[in-house]
RNA sequence: GCGCCCGUAGCUCAGUGGAUAGAGCAACUGGCUACGAACCAGUAGGUCGGAGGUUCGACUCCUUCCGGGCGCACCA
C-alpha cells in the first residue's frame, strides 16, 4: 500500500518536473522521516534540484507544496529544515485500502531457478549448510507465486557432487577401514537404519577418521593418496563395485539431508547430481562450443603449457606472442577437467544453452509435489527444469572467485544476458565461538580460546551438526511451553515447540545481513526473546488471542471496520504506526528481492511485531467502552496479524496455536 | 604480491549521500487480578578504525594508512 502511494506521488512529481522544468528525473528518493511527527513521506527532491535550477531548495519546496497537496490520498505537505518536503497522507483513506487487502503486486515474467544447499552427500550437514539453504529457500519463498503475489515462476535445485573426492573419501573409509564389501556397506546401511541411526552422523565421524588416516603414517601418505585417487576414477569411471558403494552411501545420505532440511519446511524441485553431468558428457559439449568461440585455447608454452586455459574476467590485452600465466586452466595436461570446467557445463545447461538434457526420475514426493532427481536414462513425462531466464546461486563467498569464472566463460562466449542474470547469492560462512566448541566437547589449543571465531570443518568432524542443532532449539522451546502451557495436550505442545525452535533458527539465520560472518553460539541463538523468531510469532499469537477471546471474525471486524469513518482513532499515533508499519510490506518484499537481502525481511517482521506489542500495551482492545473505536482496534490487530503471518511465511516462520 | 569482504555502544548487529547515528543482548529503575510478562516503559552507554579529499550535506563515495578475515593451486 505504501508502494502505491509512493509510486504515485514520484510519478505526479516526475511529471511535474516535466511541464514545468524540462526536468527529467528518473529516480526520486521517498524516504521513510525518522519520527512520525514528520509525516509519512519525506522528499529530498528539492536539494537535488536547487543545483540544477539554480535556486535555494526551501523556494523550491514552496512552488511544490501546493501542488503535492492535490494528490489523491495525500492530508497536507510541510517544508521541514533545508527544504525537505513531508507529506502526511490521508490516514482514514489509507487504512481502508489496506484493509481491503490493497497492495502493490510483485512479479513478472521469466523462470528463475535458484540453486542452493548443495551439500556433498558424504557426512552430515552442519550449521554452515544451514545458513546457505535457508538463506536460498527463503529467497525462494519471497519470490516464488502465492496467493498474495503473482511472482515469478520458479524452481528450486539442489546440486548433488556424489562424483567428488569427498565421496571416494567415505568409500576408502568404509572399504578399507572398516573392510566393508559391497554387501556389507548394504547391510551396514540397513542396519543403521533398524536401529534408527543416521547414516549420515556415522559418515560424518569416519569422514574425519578417514582424513587423518591419510597423513596418519608419512611413509604411507602417498600410497594411501594414491588409493583415493583410483577409488575417485572407480567412482566416475562406473559400473563397478567401488561405483555401486559410492551411490548407495550419497544416495542415504542425500535422502537424510532432505529429511533434516524437511523439518526447516525446505522443500526442492530438482536434484541434479554431478554423476549425469559426466555420463551425458555435459563437458564435451561445453568444451566444443568453448573452443569454436576460441575462449578455451590450449596453451603452448609457460608454466601452464600442454593444458586447456580460459582467460580471466577483466585480463589486459596480450601483446603478440605473449603468455597470459594467470589464465585459469580447465583442462588439465593429463585430460581431467577441473571443477570450474564441469560447473561452467552445468551454467550452459540451467540457461538452455548447452544443447543437452538430463533424464529424469522421480526422487520424493512432499506433500504439494514431487522432487526430481537427475538419471541418464529417465521417465516420462517430467517437468521442465533448464532454460531459465535468471539463477540465482546461493553459495559462500569463498567461491566468489570460481563463481566469477562461469560468469565470465557465459559473457566470453556470447551470452552476455545469460551472464548478467547469473546472480551469485553470496554469504560469509558461519563459524563456532570457542565457547561452543568446547560446549561441544572438543579441546582447544589455547591459540584457538583466544580466537574471536573458529571455522567449522567437515573434513576435522569440527562442527555442529544440523539435526543436532534443530533437536536442542525444539528442546528448548519445549520445556518452555511445558511451563507456560502445562494445560494443553502433549501433541499440540510438541507442535507449538516444533514452530518455536524451527522459527527461532530461521531467525536466528536470517537476521544477519549476507556478508557477516556468523560466529556462532548456542547461547545466543537459543535466546527467545529481543530480536528473534520467536518475538514476531509472539505477537501473532497475542493478535489472534484477542479475537479467539472476542469471540469474533477477523472478517466480519473488517466488514464492520470498511464502513467506520476512523480517523479519529487513527489520529492517535500509537494507533497509526501499526497501520503504517504494515502499509510498508510490499515496499519491503520488492527491496528485499532487488537486493536479494532476506535479512531486510527479517528486520522488518521485527519492526512489525515490536510496533504491535507496543499497540497491544497501550490499547486494551476487548475493554474498549466506545463501539467504533473498538472496531477499529480491532481491524488494527486484524491487519497486524494478516500481515506478520504472511510476512513470516516468506521467512518460512509459521505461527504457532498458542505461546 | 594481486583481488574481495569486514572494522559503528561493553557484546551481537542495522543503517537506499540527507533531519538529533539506531536496535537487540548485558547492566540499572519501574510495570502482571488484563487480549498471559517469550511483553512494555525508562536510565546509562558513540572520536561510526586513523588521516586526507569530493559535496550545500559523508557512517555511506574517492585516496591512503592501520587492524582482522577470505580467496587467488595442473586440490576437488
Amino acid at each position: 500500500m505504501y508502494r502505491i502511494l509512493q509510486q504515485g506521488i514520484q510519478s505526479r512529481i516526475q511529471s511535474l518536473l516535466a511541464e514545468r522544468y524540462q526536468i527529467e528525473l528518473p529516480s526520486l528518493v521517498v524516504e521513510l522521516p525518522p519520527k512520525l511527527e514528520f509525516g509519512e513521506m519525506a522528499l529530498p527532491v528539492a536539494f537535488e534540484l536547487a543545483k540544477r535550477l539554480k535556486k535555494a531548495p526551501r523556494a523550491i519546496a514552496q512552488e511544490l507544496q501546493p501542488l503535492l497537496a492535490e494528490i489523491p490520498g495525500v492530508a497536507s505537505v510541510e517544508i521541514a529544515g533545508a527544504g525537505y518536503l513531508n507529506v502526511k497522507l490521508d490516514r482514514a483513506a489509507t487504512a481502508q485500502r489496506l484493509a481491503a487487502g490493497e497492495h502493490a503486486t510483485v512479479g513478472g515474467e521469466g523462470f528463475r531457478l535458484i540453486e542452493h544447499t548443495s551439500i556433498n552427500p558424504n557426512k552430515a550437514a552442519h550449521v554452515g549448510h544451514l545458513r546457505n539453504a535457508i538463506l536460498g529457500d527463503t529467497f525462494a519463498r519471497m519470490v516464488r507465486p502465492d496467493a498474495w503475489k503473482p511472482g515469478y515462476a520458479t524452481g528450486v535445485q539442489n546440486y548433488i557432487d556424489n562424483t567428488g573426492v569427498q565421496v571416494a573419501d567415505i568409500v576408502v573409509a568404509v572399504t578399507v577401514l572398516e573392510g566393508m564389501t559391497l554387501e556389507g556397506v548394504r547391510g551396514w546401511i540397513a542396519n543403521l537404519a533398524e536401529r534408527e541411526q543416521r547414516l549420515d552422523y556415522a559418515c560424518w565421524d569416519l569422514y574425519a577418521r578417514v582424513s587423518q588416516w591419510y597423513d596418519a603414517e608419512p611413509e604411507k601418505v602417498a600410497e594411501r593418496k594414491k588409493l583415493r585417487l583410483d577409488t575417485l576414477h572407480a567412482i566416475e569411471a562406473g559400473g563397478n563395485d567401488t561405483a555401486a558403494i559410492a551411490e548407495l552411501i550419497a544416495t542415504g545420505v542425500l535422502r537424510r539431508h532432505l529429511e533434516t532440511m524437511e523439518r526447516l519446511g525446505i522443500e526442492y524441485d530438482f536434484l541434479p547430481r554431478e554423476s549425469e553431468i559426466l555420463h551425458l558428457h555435459f563437458w564435451e559439449h561445453a568444451r566444443k562450443l568453448m573452443v569454436e568461440k576460441g575462449v578455451l585455447y590450449k596453451e603452448t608454452a609457460g608454466k601452464n603449457a600442454g593444458a586447456w586455459v580460459m582467460r580471466r574476467a577483466g585480463a589486459p590485452a596480450l601483446a603478440e606472442g605473449e603468455v597470459d600465466e594467470d589464465a585459469k586452466i580447465l583442462i588439465r595436461s593429463n585430460g581431467t577437467v577441473t571443477y570450474v570446467g564441469k560447473d561452467i557445463a552445468y551454467h550452459l545447461w540451467k540457461f538452455g544453452l548447452l544443447g543437452l538434457d538430463f533424464g529424469y526420475a522421480k526422487f520424493r514426493e512432499y506433500l504439494s509435489h514431487t522432487c526430481w532427481v537427475s538419471t541418464t536414462e529417465g521417465e516420462e513425462p517430467h517437468p521442465s527444469f533448464g532454460h531459465a531466464d535468471a539463477i540465482y546461486n546461493v553459495i559462500d563467498s569463498r567461491q566468489d572467485d570460481p563463481q566469477t569464472q562461469v560468469k565470465e566463460a557465459l559473457r566470453a562466449l556470447g551470452y552476455v544476458e545469460a551472464a548478467e542474470k547469473y546472480t551469485h547469492l553470496n554469504y560469509a560462512f558461519v563459524a563456532l565461538t570457542p565457547r561452543t566448541a568446547e560446549e561441544l566437547g572438543y579441546t582447544l589449543s589455547e591459540e584457538d580460546k583466544a580466537k574471536q571465531y573458529l571455522e567449522v570443518s567437515g573434513r576435522k568432524g569440527f562442527g555442529v551438526k544440523a539435526d543436532d542443532l534443530i533437536d536442542r532449539m525444539i528442546g528448548a522451546a519445549r520445556e518452555e511451553v511445558e511451563k507456560r502451557h502445562p494445560e494443553l495436550e502433549s501433541a499440540e505442545r510438541a507442535a507449538i515447540a516444533e514452530a518455536i525452535g524451527v522459527g527461532a533458527l530461521r531467525y536466528f539465520m536470517l537476521r544477519f545481513t549476507r556478508n557477516t560472518l556468523i560466529a556462532f553460539d548456542f547461547r545466543d541463538a537459543l535466546s527467545f526473546e529481543g530480536e528473534t523468531g520467536p518475538y514476531a510469532q509472539y505477537a501473532a499469537v497475542r493478535a489472534a488471542n484477542i479475537f479467539r477471546k472476542a469471540g469474533v471474525e477477523e472478517d466480519a471486524v473488517l466488514r464492520e471496520f470498511a464502513a467506520l469513518d476512523a480517523s479519529a482513532v487513527l489520529a492517535e499515533d500509537s494507533v497509526w504506526e501499526v497501520w503504517l508499519a504494515c502499509s510498508r510490506l510490499s515496499h519491503v518484499l520488492e527491496q528485499g528481492i532487488a537486493q536479494a537481502e532476506p535479512a531486510v525481511l527479517a528486520k522488518y517482521a521485527f519492526v512489525l511485531a515490536q510496533g504491535f506489542n507496543n499497540f497491544y500495551h497501550r490499547h486494551h482492545v476487548l475493554n474498549e467502552p466506545d463501539a467504533t473505536k473498538k472496531t477499529v482496534l480491532l481491524a488494527t490487530a486484524a491487519v497486524a496479524r494478516r500481515s506478520l503471518v504472511q510476512l513470516l511465511a516468506w521467512l518460512g516462520i509459521s505461527v504457532p496455536s498458542a505461546m
